[in-house]
DNA sequence: AAATTATGTTCCAAATAATGGAACATCGAT
DNA sequence: ATCGATGTTCCATTATTTGGAACATAATTT
C-alpha cells in the first residue's frame, strides 16, 4: 500500500480503528515482531502502544510468544472459517467453478472487490485443488488482474478515477499498467466488451481471461477467471475462452437472484 | 459455548472486547443477521449497537448488504490467509503430516489448543485434499476429540480442572464424555501412554488415534491425529497406528527446536 | 562483576471516545 | 392515510484511552 517502507502513520480513526493498523502491521509482516519493531512501525507511545497489543493478545487476535514476538492470533482463523463456509455468493459460484474449470482444465478463481483489492473468494484447480488458504483470503491488486479489472469496469468512470487516484502502481512485470490513463482506457475497453485478460500483468508468465459477477445490491462486485501459463494458453486461446467464462458468470448471477428471491 | 439460547451477555471489558463479541454473534450465525436480531442477541441499547456496528462495518469485520444484513467481512479473509500461510509450527508440520498421511492412508490432522478450544491449523486427506477451509480454521471441543484430550494431557492436573469447570459438555454421541471426571482419568491416562483414541466421540462412525504435540515456549500445545471411518479402523488397527502418530509427533518437535533454535 | 544500554512494563491525571436514553426517520402493512 | 416495526441520529454523562515519565528487567560492554 505504502511505497514508502516508513510507518503506516494511518490516520485511523476511533479505538477499533487504531487496533486494526496494529493487526495490519503484525499480519502483514513476514515474521513475528517484537514489541519495539513494532513500536518503530507503529510510531505510538512505549505505554499506549504496550496496552493496544495486550487487549489484542487478550482477545485472541494476537498472539505473544515465549520470545516476546508477536504473531497473528489463531481466532483469525475460526472467524475465516466460518465467513467462508457461509458465504452466500461464494456458495452460489462453486459449482459453476467447478463446470468451467473442467470445461477448459486450467484453474478457476473467484474474486471481489474490496476497496483497492480483490479478494479471492474460491480457488478451483485441476489435478488437485491446491493447498488451503493457498490463494483463497488472499488480497492482490485490482490494476493488474484480470478478476481485478473485470470488477473495475462494474463502476461508474467517477468512482473508478476516485479509486486509482488513491493507488500506487507497483510494476510487478513489464506489461503492469502504470498509470491511471492507459488503465482507465482499458477498463472502459472492458466494460463495452464484457470480459477483461490479463496479459502477465501481475507476474511473468501467467495469463488470464476474466468476466465480471456482481449481485444486484452491489454488495459484491467481482469476477471470475480462467488462469495458467502463457505457453499453453495462447491468446488466441483466452479470446475463445471469453464465452464460456461470460456464461458461468451470468449462470452465477442467475443463481444469485432465484437463491436470494426477486423481492430486491 | 452456551446451553441457553439467550443472549451470551458477555461480561467483556474494554471496547475491543466488546466488539469481538458482536463479531462472535455474526460469525457464528448461520445466516447474515438483521439489525433487530444482533439487538435481540446482543442486549444492548439500541444506539450504542448501532455504532458499534457500524465502526466494525467501516473496518471491513462486518459486512452490511443492500437488506440490511450483517454478515462476516471479507477483511478477515486476507487476516485468516496470512496468518496461516507463515504460521511457523503449521509450516513445520506440514512435511510430516503428508508422510502420515501416506503411510497410513487416511486423514492426518494438525490442532492446537485454545482457550477450551482445539482450532485446526492443517488437514491432509487421501484422494483430494479436501476444500479449503472445510476443516482448517474450524474450532471443535476438546473434550471430545483425540487431538484435544492429547493436547490436554500437556496441561497440569490443575489446570485441566480448571479448564473443564468451565464447559459444559454436549452430547454428541453416546460415547461422549459428559463429566469432568470420566474425562479427567481417561488423560491421566493419555499423559502416561503418550497417545489419545476418539471413539466415536464427537461424530459417530469417526475414530481417531491422536498423540500430543507442543512448543518448547508452551505457545503451541497441540496434536496430530489419523482420523476416519470406525468400519476401516479398527480400535486394533488404532492402537498399530500408536507408535508412527507417536513417532510424527516426534519429528515435528524436534523440527521446532531446530528451526528455532537452541537458545530457549 | 559493575556499569551501561536496550528493551519491556506499570502508573495516573488529562484528553478522548463510548454510552444510552430519547427523539427522529423510514419503511411496510393494513 | 395511519399505525407499528424497524433503523438512525443526537448529546450530556460516563468510561476508556492516552502518553509522558518512572520503574523493571534483560542483554551487552567495559
Amino acid at each position: 500500500m505504502d511505497s514508502n517502507g516508513v510507518a503506516a502513520q494511518a490516520r485511523e480513526t476511533g479505538t477499533l480503528g487504531k487496533l486494526m493498523v496494529l493487526l495490519d502491521l503484525v499480519t502483514h509482516a513476514d515474521t513475528p515482531l517484537r514489541f519495539t519493531d513494532i513500536l518503530a512501525l507503529a510510531g505510538q507511545p512505549r505505554g499506549t502502544l504496550h496496552r493496544q497489543l495486550t487487549h489484542l493478545v487478550e482477545e485472541g487476535l494476537l498472539e505473544l510468544d515465549g520470545d516476546g514476538r508477536y504473531a497473528p492470533g489463531l481466532r483469525l482463523l475460526d472467524f475465516a472459517a466460518r465467513s467462508w463456509a457461509r458465504n452466500e455468493f461464494r456458495l452460489i459460484a462453486e459449482p459453476h467453478l467447478r463446470d468451467l474449470q473442467q470445461a477448459t482444465g486450467e484453474t478457476v478463481h473467484l474474486g471481489v472487490l474490496r476497496g483497492q483489492s480483490i479478494i479471492y473468494l474460491d480457488k478451483v484447480e485441476g489435478r488437485q485443488p491446491v493447498r488451503m488458504y493457498s490463494q483463497i483470503g488472499n488480497a492482490s491488486p485490482c490494476y493488474c488482474t484480470g478478476v481485478g479489472k473485470a470488477a473495475l469496469s462494474l463502476l461508474p468512470t467517477e468512482s473508478i478515477v476516485d479509486l486509482l487516484a488513491g493507488l500506487s502502481f507497483t510494476s510487478f512485470t513489464a506489461s503492469t499498467h502504470v498509470s491511471a490513463e492507459t488503465l482507465l482506457a482499458e477498463i472502459r475497453e472492458i466494460a463495452d466488451q464484457g470480459y477483461a485478460f490479463d496479459r502477465e500483468e501481475h507476474e511473468a508468465g501467467i495469463r488470464c481471461v476474466a468476466a465480471p459477477v456482481w449481485s444486484e445490491d452491489r454488495t459484491f462486485m467481482g469476477g471470475i477467471s480462467i488462469t495458467g501459463p502463457a505457453y499453453r494458453l495462447s491468446m488466441e486461446l483466452l479470446h475463445q475462452w471469453a464465452v464460456p467464462v461470460q456464461l458461468a458468470a451470468g449462470r452465477i448471477m442467475e443463481g444469485m437472484r432465484v437463491r436470494l428471491g426477486p423481492r430486491r
